[in-house]
DNA sequence: AAACTGCGCAACCGCAAACGC
DNA sequence: TGCGTTTGCGGTTGCGCAGTT
């Protein structure tokens, strides 16, 4: 026995909506909130499920949503969002605001996606194609997998303790539930924002301070994650203390500071940016499946980060543009599928990571302060 | 002008997490 | 603590429209 679908009862609409459904659903949103979605459709005199209703609400009805077409700050930010966060649209959601994640998703499917196809990245790991034609070793294709696996595990992981930090701060902090036109859907956008960025910041912080001079360590190692666990655990424990703004204060300095460390420290310490490091062939010499711990992959020049942001700027540059001249390339350029990338070489890869999280220093603090990004 | 093709986007589906009793 | 219900999320589908043949 499945679970049955929930528009499976006999009478209820499928399909578009029509004006006169919109209608009902906005003006019932408006007077009593969405209250139960489930109970909604027949108090407001509907032929469609609840789950319908609310699709319809928040990627369409909702009054706090922009339309049209997307601007090259939010191209630039969905991209490099995409490399951090993968295909979590909502998460990506949150940093775009007036932005559906559905809205969102569909932008890329239909259109960064394939703009980095064509120009032979992989949209999945934002890595040229041809990386593994490039590679002659086996070694470094299994490396290279697993450490995007690796990536992938610890990526799901900071987000799964962010969300259990967001939890403790929306129970801490938020109003009694809202039974007039304020719900908790309207109040979406004015939300408490997600901690990813927060555990970024405990990531790059901890990063940044505990790996010193020939600490090479992993970002993925259980240090790392001692700290930001711990920094979570702060964070939470701060709800208790009615501490949260000040927490959250502490945090966003903490993260900047965490990235400004890393943009001065960068001719000492190798910044590997989750899944957005772009290890070399002798970067990666063993991933250890046991322990999380990847040896001997910061003993190298990694081209890591700065390839996002490359990358970005090309695509936002080139986009429905002719290719531009190999000869007018930057430093070393490497052209795959008839644009020319700049891979970060040797004598710029300290510039490019710099410029890398420059980058994403500055969507912090292009970011107001109540925004859904802090 | 009709048929075909590709694209964009709203909407649906199903899974899993969160919630509440 | 367990279990049923509700909600959120990401993948996918299908329809309408525009451009092309």
């Amino acid at each position: 026995m499945g679970r049955s679908p929930c528009c499976d009862k006999v009478g209820l609409k499928k399909g578009p909506w029509t004006p006169e459904e919109d209608q009902k659903l906005l003006a019932y949103i408006e007077e009593h909130g969405h209250g139960s979605w489930r109970a909604l459709p027949s108090k407001a005199g509907l032929q469609r499920c609840g789950k319908s209703c609310r699709l319809r609400w928040t990627n369409y009805l909702r009054p706090d949503i922009k339309r049209g077409k997307f601007s090259l700050q939010e191209e630039q930010t969905i991209i490099q969002l995409h490399a951090l966060l993968g295909n979590r649209w909502s998460a990506i959601a949150t940093h775009l605001p007036k932005r559906t994640d559905n809205e969102i998703k569909n932008y890329w499917n239909t259109h960064l996606k394939k703009r980095l196809t064509k120009m032979g990245i992989d949209p999945v790991t934002h890595k040229p194609k041809n990386d593994a034609i490039l590679s002659s070793h086996d070694g470094h294709l299994k490396s290279t997998a697993n450490l995007s696996h690796m990536a992938q595990w610890e990526s799901a992981r900071l987000e799964a303790e962010a969300r259990l930090v967001r939890q403790s701060k929306l129970r801490s902090n938020s109003p009694p539930p809202i039974t007039t036109t304020t719900t908790t859907t309207l109040n979406k956008p004015m939300a408490p924002p997600p901690l990813c960025v927060d555990i970024l910041k405990a990531w790059n912080g901890a990063w940044a301070s505990n790996n010193g001079i020939g600490h090479h360590e992993s970002p993925t190692s259980t240090t790392v994650s001692y700290n930001i666990t711990n920094a979570v655990e702060n964070n939470a424990s701060f709800k208790e203390e009615g501490n949260i703004e000040d927490d959250g204060k502490r945090l966003v300095s903490e993260f900047k500071q965490g990235i400004e460390n890393a943009i001065s420290g960068l001719s000492d310490v190798p910044i590997l940016p989750m899944e957005i490091a772009w290890p070399t062939q002798e970067s990666l010499i063993r991933v250890d499946h046991d322990d999380d711990i990847t040896e001997n992959i910061n003993d190298q020049h990694v081209p890591s980060g700065n390839f996002v942001e490359n990358f970005t700027d090309l695509l936002l540059n080139n986009s429905g543009k002719a290719d531009r001249s190999p000869s007018d390339g930057d430093q070393e350029s490497c052209d795959i599928a008839g644009a020319p990338l700049p891979m970060g070489s040797a004598s710029g890869y300290f510039e490019d990571n710099k410029n890398y999280w420059n980058s994403i220093l500055n969507l912090v603090n292009s970011s107001p302060s109540h925004s859904p990004m802090f």
